[in-house]
DNA sequence: GCGTGATGTAAGTGCTTTTCACATGAGCTG
DNA sequence: CAGCTCATGTGAAAAGCACTTACATCACGC
């Protein structure tokens, strides 16, 4: 698995052969079939495996919503492009390696694991909201998650589909995170 | 062309075979290489013509920014959605195929062509806000292409790595549009 | 009439994925 | 400790793909 993730950092998901990932494994190609079925297994358990990263990425960039939920909710954002930025192979893996998530039970476990993090954040960010006029929790987690993958995956990464943009990818993440709060009428300005 | 893009409607990008598509075309496996050098550039000619019918497709969204720039700027964003909806091999071939949109100079140029049309909507949309605190027209545009295409790779086609969640995906953008929308301080409430 | 360039084919190389029969070695059981 | 089982690994093989090279065809302009 190790030796696969490698292989997406260095030539991307398609490049990740089978072969390639058994022979710097140091065993023959045939050895990999006695762990996984094929090669979309191997690429889900990869992509699981990102998954749990990313939750975990997630969680210590919210850090319990400390100080405020506020600010913490915008420290996850950043602990999300740092987290595609550092970890391009797993961003790949999970995002971009044409695996269905629906594929493997684990993998799909894993991925609601991730959002699971950001749902409970959305939740404490709403709740700390004035009552009247608060939106639904599930909704923000999805819109956030939305806007974060798409600047993610457009102009956040080096060597993808990059853009050239006049501004970091984090000012970008930042600067709409801060309109749409304050377009929810939260406590963000 | 044509063969190539029903394969990755078909079977991912991933199982878009050079072999396979030149099996359909009804030629031998060696003629498509008088066409293109190897099989990136013949994804990247798909790709963009795909960006090519994805920037009229926007421009009829737009339609000039008709009657108002808010409403014509919601309907691009309709008009994104539906596309990657009623296009998905199109849209597949443009962002997830692993193919670098520096790759190509046509395909760049053809991207480039899709983002000015998104690019000079946001600029008129600015244009019709009040002149104090107006934002930039170009991170407006970039924020809304992160939004859009995150909302159409994580919600957006039926079989790609598509999440179950409470609400449609036309839904979603729009609310997150009119939140963000509303956060700028524009006239879209 | 004849070169020329565009297009296509057949065959071949080296890579991949996947399978199958067989080896090996650790650990449990009696 | 012998024997059995199971996990792991190997080598060989079939099928498919990307890509190359040498050769064929054929329309078109001079």
């Amino acid at each position: 698995m190790q030796a696969a993730l490698d292989l997406i950092a260095e030539r991307g998901p398609a490049g990740a052969t089978f072969a390639e990932a058994a022979r710097r494994a140091g065993v023959s190609p045939a050895a990999p079939y006695r762990h996984f079925r094929d090669r979309e297994e191997l690429l889900a358990a990869v992509a699981a495996a990102g998954f749990d990263r990313f939750a975990e990425a997630l969680k210590a960039g919210w850090n319990g919503g400390r100080p405020d939920a506020a600010s913490a909710y915008e420290r996850m954002g950043h602990a999300y492009l740092d987290f595609a930025r550092q970890h391009p192979a797993d961003y790949v893996a999970m995002f971009e390696s044409g695996i269905p998530t629906e594929a493997d039970p684990a993998l799909r476990q894993a991925a609601d694991r991730a959002f699971g993090v950001l749902r409970e954040a959305a939740e404490t960010l709403v709740a700390a909201m004035p009552a009247q006029g608060r939106p639904p929790a599930l909704m923000v987690a999805l819109h956030t998650w939305a806007l974060a993958h798409g600047v993610a995956a457009l102009f956040g990464r080096a060597d993808a589909a990059r853009r050239k943009v006049p501004m970091p990818a984090d000012d970008l993440l930042e600067a709409a995170f801060l309109i749409y709060l304050k377009g929810l009428g939260a406590p963000a300005a």
